[in-house]
RNA sequence: GCCCCAUUCGUCUAGUGGCCCAGGACGUGGCCCUCUCAAGGCCAAAACAGGGGUUCGAGUCCCCUAUGGGGCACCA
């Protein structure tokens, strides 16, 4: 039984509270998203940890759609956040796509399991029928945000029996405890408990037929063996609510653990697309994880990332693998706290993990870029440029702006750009003039050949490194910042390289000293 | 308003009663390297929210306060 040792390891063994000690069954764990929209990070954040956790534990992962809100469903998000998983390297083991034994994977293929346990709890006097209207229920939450009144709750029989023979649409609520306490033990917080007189009898079923949240994540856990839940910190004050129901049903409730939040990097609140802001440099703060892949972010480095957000490898390491974090992972080391998103950090580890790809894997990743901004990209070129600008990038899109005059037919200088301090536009013609000839009469146009002979001619023409350099950066590259200059006349060629110098010189003639 | 959760450098974090006058990383500043910019190397500044306990001893345990966050739908 190597699972459920490798449990007992990770989890104290003299918790206050074992009534749900589930550690003798093969661990499964599910990610359980609605298809409602984009995937946030956060939710990526929590498939993550899920993953990682079964994967840690040879256990399972499960991808459950909780598509139970019609209203909210939005055509194409199943389809967005299979792809946004898949780009981040978390299969799983059961679910869309991936048939298994606990299916249908969508809980609107399982809504007659729902309605059927919903009425078994009303037979066994453990929830109720409610028949108020959407007015009333408005008007209660005015006076009273922290709760249905539980007025059907009371009902006399023969009020009862009135509304089901007009025939009043319904739904089924729960019959919360009035009196005690609820316990949960979260694996990470330990444990919650709360007065039962602050729960409300929550709805179960709508009067649509579909079942809320609630009563669906509950039979589905309980039917889909889950062993362990791990989801985002808002939703703590459900906890109790769960573990009533479960107390209801007379089931077993899995071991749960709610991760932090992530919050905003600047200004406050949970990280959201409306509320995230822009960095420092101007940059839009991005939170949906599609947006994460156009910024230019790896895969891996994203990963990375946010296994260093809630949670730590330990041996003062921030830069590891997917298989070392599994080997590692536990809840023992998440952090509780919330924690605003250090973006800055993910464009340094991009940057680590763009400089360890090899030029093969990264030639088609660049290129892509190159040619979403316009560019028609040699491959050859492509590959001799990656060794310059590879410690340069942090984002994948940082190439076009790295590389993309290795592309273009012409480039465009300004004379001022080229005019370097303390000259002019005489001396930078002459300059450009001197260079042309040199490198024209190179015998080989080679990186060592054109450094040699341009650094001569710095001498000879009085000029430092910089200046001379600083003009030709320009003509060859219609840049100031650009990657080392004779390796890039190489890549350019002499033909080119040429060409460009003498634009440049053209381009001074007409400059007034 | 009510309920719940959290609180170590600017930020992400290590720390599970003595090893901590608190370690790492990003960012920031300085220096080195240098044709620009990076990358790399070296160095530096920078934190236990406050107050009470418990203990021989508290960043680590308890309580209060403050602050931040989350939740209070026929949404998940």
């Amino acid at each position: 039984m190597p699972t459920s040792c490798a449990i007992r390891a990770v989890f104290c063994p003299d918790w206050p509270d074992r009534r749900n000690a589930i550690v003798d069954r093969p661990v499964r764990v599910r990610f359980a998203p609605s298809p409602t929209g984009p995937l946030h990070i956060g939710g990526a954040r929590t498939a993550l940890f899920n993953w990682l956790f079964a994967r840690h534990h040879g256990g399972s992962f499960i991808l459950r759609i909780e598509d139970t809100d019609r209203r909210r469903y939005k055509a194409g998000s199943l389809e967005q956040i299979i792809e946004g998983l898949r780009w981040l390297g978390l299969n799983w083991d059961e679910g869309p796509e991936v048939d298994g034994p606990y299916g249908p994977y969508f809980q609107s293929q399982r809504t007659e399991l729902y309605r059927e346990w919903a009425n078994w709890l009303v037979a066994n006097d453990k929830a109720y029928r409610c028949y108020c209207t959407a007015e009333r229920l408005n008007a209660i939450r005015k006076s009273n945000p922290s709760g249905y009144d539980r007025h059907c709750r009371y009902l006399t029989p023969e009020e009862r029996a009135a509304h089901e023979a007009q025939g009043d649409p319904f739904v089924i609520r729960f019959k919360m405890p009035l009196e005690g306490t609820t316990t949960v033990f979260d694996e990470i917080r330990g444990n919650i408990v709360v007065d039962n007189a602050t729960l409300t009898d929550l709805v179960l079923l709508k009067s649509d037929g579909f079942p809320t949240y609630h009563l669906a994540n509950v039979v589905d856990d309980h039917f889909m063996a889950i062993t362990h839940i791990m989801r985002a910190e808002e939703w703590i004050p459900t906890a109790p609510v769960h573990r009533q129901l479960y107390e209801a049903f007379g089931w077993e409730m899995p071991r749960i653990a709610h991760l932090p939040v992530i919050l905003n990097p600047s200004g406050r609140g949970k990280l959201s697309k409306r509320s995230a802001g822009r960095l420092p440099d101007g940059r839009r703060v991005p939170v949906l994880l599609h947006e994460f892949r156009e910024a230019g972010y790896l895969p891996e480095a994203l990963v990375n990332f946010l296994t260093n957000i809630g949670w730590s490898f330990g041996e003062d390491r921030e830069v590891f693998s997917v298989e070392e974090t599994i080997a590692r992972f536990d809840l023992s080391r998440v952090n509780p706290a919330g924690s605003k998103f250090p973006l800055e950090k993910l464009d340094w580890l991009n940057g680590v993990y763009i400089r360890q790809k090899s030029a093969d894997d990264l030639l088609p990743l660049l290129r892509e870029r190159l040619e979403a901004a316009g560019y028609t990209v040699r491959d050859e070129v492509l590959r001799q440029a990656i060794p310059l600008i590879q410690p340069r990038l942090h984002s994948l899109n940082d190439v076009v702006e790295k590389a993309g005059f290795f592309f273009a037919e012409t480039v465009t200088p300004t004379a001022e750009d080229l005019i370097q301090e303390q000259m002019d536009a005489a001396s930078t013609r002459a300059a450009l003039e001197a260079a042309y000839s040199v490198l024209a009469g190179l015998p080989v146009f080679e990186t060592a050949a054109i450094e040699t002979a341009l650094r001569a001619l710095a001498g000879t023409l009085a000029l430092k490194p910089r200046q001379l350099f600083g003009v030709l950066r320009v003509a060859v590259t219609a840049q100031a910042v650009a990657p080392p200059l004779f390796e890039t006349m190489a890549i350019l060629g002499r033909e080119t390289t040429l060409a460009r110098i003498a634009a440049a010189q053209a381009l001074l003639v007409d400059t007034p000293a």
